[in-house]
Formats: structure tokens, sequence, C-alpha cells
DNA sequence: TAGTTTAATTCAAACGTTTGAACAATTTAA
DNA sequence: TTAAATTGTTCAAACGTTTGAATTAAACTA
């Protein structure tokens, strides 16, 4: 019963006394088939419940219609939101997504690489695991002939399209919203500088500050990898300073939760006395109280906007264009962590 | 120089003189033949960056090496989570995992379906979206002699395999606590019973108020999607109660969180006037305040024992011995939303 | 030494498509 | 009416593996 023969393209054409390849053709629109062997060829193919096999024609074709993702890690509303949206394009195209994570880790971020191109990907969209900070493995993909769209997080050395949003803009806008509020000791709970959006989010915290004459301190700029723990450490660590920011910037939803909880522990009133901003817009940002102001990153069109240049890629294989980039205009969402006037 | 040619087995087997098949024997370890070619194949293909064509191998034997998974959303810890450690163990046995989400859709999850039969998976571990009621695509899967897991939810007329908590318990558990807590008008915003986990959950709780001769009262019991905004709305329906409830069972973190908002809103006390408990361990259950008490599904067990009873059914195939049905014991988490003493 | 085993390799077909070239039949042009 | 163009189809090879049977060579028996 359950292992009955699956109906190949040979069995039409026996049903109808015609050739495997005028069925492959009647089913591919083939123009020099006629309308009326395309008809049958249909008909008869549903009768037989016929699907093609992919791997055939992948194998024959030289293309396998999958592509490869690979986020750090899923459970953070912004990367499973982008993958959400890439897949919604992708599938419209005929593609289908193999989805990997690489949890952070540099090892396994190159074991995904190496599984995606063995299991002959057309392409792959990624983005970067923190630990990163060799991208041979990337450029080996590029090397393989395979297109590599990066988003959100990528680097300089990584020669691909790109698509993300504007991480210095992004801390400008907190870092002037927060002046606005009246703030004058903004510290910043940041990522890690090897990464380049960390870096962004860092330089456009000092541009925004040296712009607004305030005093860049040293010690109001603590990297870290942005875990709820290490925003809980980081806040810790501020509080002892002799003298107390009056906000704290931290360039992670999670870490900025992590700092607020700590505030509440020491009965420290936010945005009152301390202000504080995330980044991501996580949707617990919206649920704390005080609901935490945060940065929305457009994970819907960056996800539709990487798919949609992966597939740019693959129908003009040749002309091997420029890399593009395309980097979004970040939007600040002001809640009550940062609301003091 | 991007688009150089692969290298094959027949290349190998040219610059050894020797024949592709003795270099495909060589690669997948055939006892005859000699450890000296063996060797000197390796090498080679070393030397030239072999990469074995999968597609190719997958149409010749029949077997794609790639599982499908189809999970209702990815937003939800549990699920990335099952995911996660699912993928973990397929990779160790040399299966690639594609991941596609139902977005709790019907129609979606249809043609997930044939986009994962269409791309000749070897098999296929789901979980049921919320909508879906009818389940003759998920027997046209086995129908089709591929093999399918089912975790979390499933229904009875799916004749397969299936990995998930003991939903029954998870509700006593629950009831017996907030009456050990003192409770004893306890609502329960519960999920739509078409669904068996939800209709176990009910059942459970039904159960334990049973068992400790308390009145069952149907106007507290209220069926939603357990979104946030259903978790305020029923919350809202249920303070309007002539006589309120003194505590609110959630079968999903989302509304449980709805309903705490509602309370803080209406300055009613969490837990000593009114008692909340959600379900899943979602991560912001721990940083609310008051945190909530929560039941811990174990989702990095289902997710390695579904990826255990696919490989299973992999290797024992002709042999259909039965389904099997896999029922973990759920573990309670109490936190400040519920203790009362 | 002939006969038999065993070991190592080659042969050839197969998996299910796709595709350009070749062919035959029909239509159009001149 | 013949040559040329068009249309619809078949042919045959190809994609890169795998695999059982066939072959050859080497090693062992008696």
């Amino acid at each position: 019963m359950s292992k009955q023969k699956k109906t190949t393209i040979k069995d039409i054409a026996n049903v109808l006394n015609i050739t495997p390849s005028a069925v492959s053709k009647a089913l591919n629109n083939h123009p020099r088939i006629s309308q009326k062997t395309r008809d049958a060829v249909i008909q008869v193919a549903k009768n037989l419940n016929y699907q093609p096999n992919r791997l055939a024609s992948a194998l024959r074709k030289g293309k396998s219609n999958l592509v490869g993702v690979i986020i750090p890690r899923t459970n953070s509303i912004f990367f499973s939101n982008v993958v959400q949206h890439m897949e919604e394009v992708l599938n419209l195209s005929g593609y289908n997504v193999i989805m990997t994570q690489s949890n952070e880790s540099y090892t396994k971020e190159c074991s995904n690489i190496e599984a995606l191109l063995d299991t002959q990907v057309d392409g792959i969209i990624a983005s970067l695991a923190n630990e990163t900070t060799n991208f041979e493995f990337y450029n080996k993909i590029i090397n393989n002939g395979v297109p590599l769209i990066m988003f959100d997080r990528s680097d300089y050395e990584i020669n691909a399209d790109y698509i993300g949003i504007d991480d210095v803009r992004s801390s400008q806008l907190i870092v002037d919203h927060l002046i606005t509020q009246g703030c004058k000791r903004i510290a910043h709970i940041a990522g890690f500088s090897h990464t380049r959006i960390y870096k962004n989010r860092i330089k456009g915290y000092i541009d925004s500050l040296e712009q607004h004459q305030l005093e860049i301190n040293e010690d109001l700029i603590l990297e870290s990898n942005l875990s709820l723990n290490d925003g809980r450490e980081k806040m810790q660590q501020l509080l002892q300073l002799k003298e107390r920011p009056d906000a704290v910037y931290a360039a992670g939803d999670y870490a900025a939760l992590g700092a607020l909880q700590i505030l509440k522990e020491h009965n420290i009133k936010v945005p009152e006395e301390i202000a504080v901003v995330g980044f991501s817009n996580e949707p617990f940002t919206a649920l704390t109280s005080p609901s935490i102001t945060t940065i929305n990153q457009h994970s819907e069109q960056i996800g539709k906007l990487a798919a949609k240049a992966f597939i740019q890629r693959m129908d003009q294989q040749n002309s091997d264009s420029n890399v593009s980039n395309i980097i979004l205009e970040p939007e600040l969402l002001i809640r009550e962590s940062s609301k003091r006037i």
C-alpha cells in the first residue's frame, strides 16, 4: 500500500504513446508542443497523480531550487520574522528554504555552510554569528560560485550583497532622543565592537554625543554579548561608578531588560532617575513595566529584500555586477522607559 | 574564477586511471576495495577539493537525506528549541532539515506539505497549526510512504508516531497547585477544544477540580486562540462575573501575560487576589513582575526524541511496526504569580 | 599443476529529468 | 510544383552517482 511506485514522466508517455521528452516539454510549456498533447499530458498527469521528481530535475538542470539560510538563533523575533518573510518571497519563485542556526557559534556556522553547499543549495542568505571574526568560509561560498546575500550582521571583508538598517543612524536617533529628554550622562551597554553593526552603534553613539558637545566617557561604554545576564552585570557595574549615568542605551533588548531588572531591584526610578533604551523591538519590550523604548529594525522588509536580492542574483548570474548595499532607515519606538517629559 | 567546473568522481578516476565506480566504492568504504586505492582516492579527492553531488546520489539511491519540519511558528521559544535540538540529532546522522512554518494557517500548512513532498524529503516531522481540523493531508504523507512524526500538537486521526507531554497531567499539576495555595474559584482560559492538547488540558483541569470536589463552572472556562489579546479580553470577561475567580490558568503564556496586564491595570493584586498560571515557559514568564508560574514542556527532549523516532523509522522502513507514543512528564515551575503561601 | 577461492576492479545499467539536434509532416512562399 | 519555412515530435545524450553482475588477477588448496 504505502510503497507504491511513484508515477514518472515515462508512465505518462506510455499512456499517451508519445516519448518522455514530449511529456517533459509539455509540462514545461515548451513552445513547440501542440496544445492538444499538452492538454492530454496534463490530464493524464493529474489522473496518475504525477509529482515531478525534483532531484532528477535538479541534477539535470544543475539547479536545486533550494536556498540555505543561516541565522544566529531563532529565539529572536527579529530573525524569525526575517526568515518568515524571506520564505514567503522565495516560495513564490519556486524556491524552498533550508534554515539552519549557528547558535552564535563560529564552528556551527562553518559546519552549516558545509552542509548547505553539500546539499547543492542555489544560494545562501546569512547573518553572522556573534563569535565570527574569520570570514574565510563566507568567501569560500562566493568562490564556489554560489550567490551569497548577507543581512543585518556582516562585515566589510565579505564581498556580498547586504541588507540591513543604518546602525550609526539608529544610535544617533536614540542618543538624540535621550538628550532631548534631558539626559546628560548616557551610558552604552554595547555589543562586541569586532562585529560591524555593534561597532557602528558605538560610532553613532559617540557621534551624537560629540555633536551635542557632551563628554565621551570610556567608563560609560561597556562591551558585552548583550545577553540578559550581561545587561544585569553591566548595569551593576554602572551603578558602582562615582557618578552614575542618567540613561542607559543597550544595543540589544535582552540586555536592556537585564538593566531594567537591576534598576527595579535597586528601587531606582525609570525613566526619572535613569532612562533605558533597548534595540530590536522584541515583543516583551512592549510588555514590561515600564515598557522599553527600542528600535524597529524592519524585519519584514529585510527578509523580503534579501530574498529579492537573491532572486535577482540568480536571474543575472552571468553579469557579476557589483554587490549592492541596501540600508534601511531605523524607526525609534519611544516608550515609557525613556519618556521623561 | 567563480564558475569553475566542480570536480566529480570521474575526474578523480581519470587522475588515478581507474573507473568512476571504483572511486565511488572507495569513498563509500565498500569492503572489496583495496586499502591502497582507497587511500589514493581519498588523497586525490582532497587535492581536487572534491565535494560529492548529493543530488546525484539522492537520485540514484532514492534518498535525499532531507527532513522536512513543519512548525506552527518560530516566535515561540518552545518550537524554536524543539527544532534546534531536532537539527542537532538529525545532522549527526547526515540529515539536513528543511524548516517551514505554517503560521497557524491550514492552507499554509497544506502548501508546506506539498512543497516538502515535492522536494523529496525522506520524512516529515510536524506539529499542527491551530486552525487545522482536517487531517487528510497528513494521511496523504503516510500514504505516500513518507515517514511522519508528530510532536506536541497532533490528533488521534493521524496515524503517526507521536512525542509530547502529558497535557492532562499538566493541568492537574497546575490546578492541584492552585488549590494547595488556597484557590477555590479557578478559571481556565483554554485553547480551542478541537485541538487535542487543549482538549486534554481542559480535561485535566476538570478532573482535578472534580477530584477536589470543587464545582465545575462553565462561565469559568473560556476557549480562545491564546494570543496576548485573547488573554486580555478573556480576563476582562472574567472580571465582569458576579463572582470573580481567585485564580486564572491560561493554556498559553501569552494569554497569561495578557491576563496579568489586565489585572495590573485594575490594580488587582497577583497572586493575593487572583493567582495566574501560564503554559510553555516562554522566557518572558521569568521576567515579568510578578514572574509567571508555568509548565516546562521539555522542548529539548521532544526535539531529540522526535529526531530519533524519525531515524528509527528510516532504519526499519520495511517492518511497519505500530506507531509509538512517547508522553513526557510535565514540570511545573512555580513562580511569584501563584505563590500565596 | 589444475582447480577453486578470494580479492580487486570494471562494466553497464539505472535513477528521472531536460535539451539541442535531427527528423517527418505540414504549411507557406515563389 | 518545387523549395523553403514552420510545426510537432522523437532521438540520444547528459547530469553525477550507485550497484549488482561480470571479469580479471592473485592466492590458496589438494
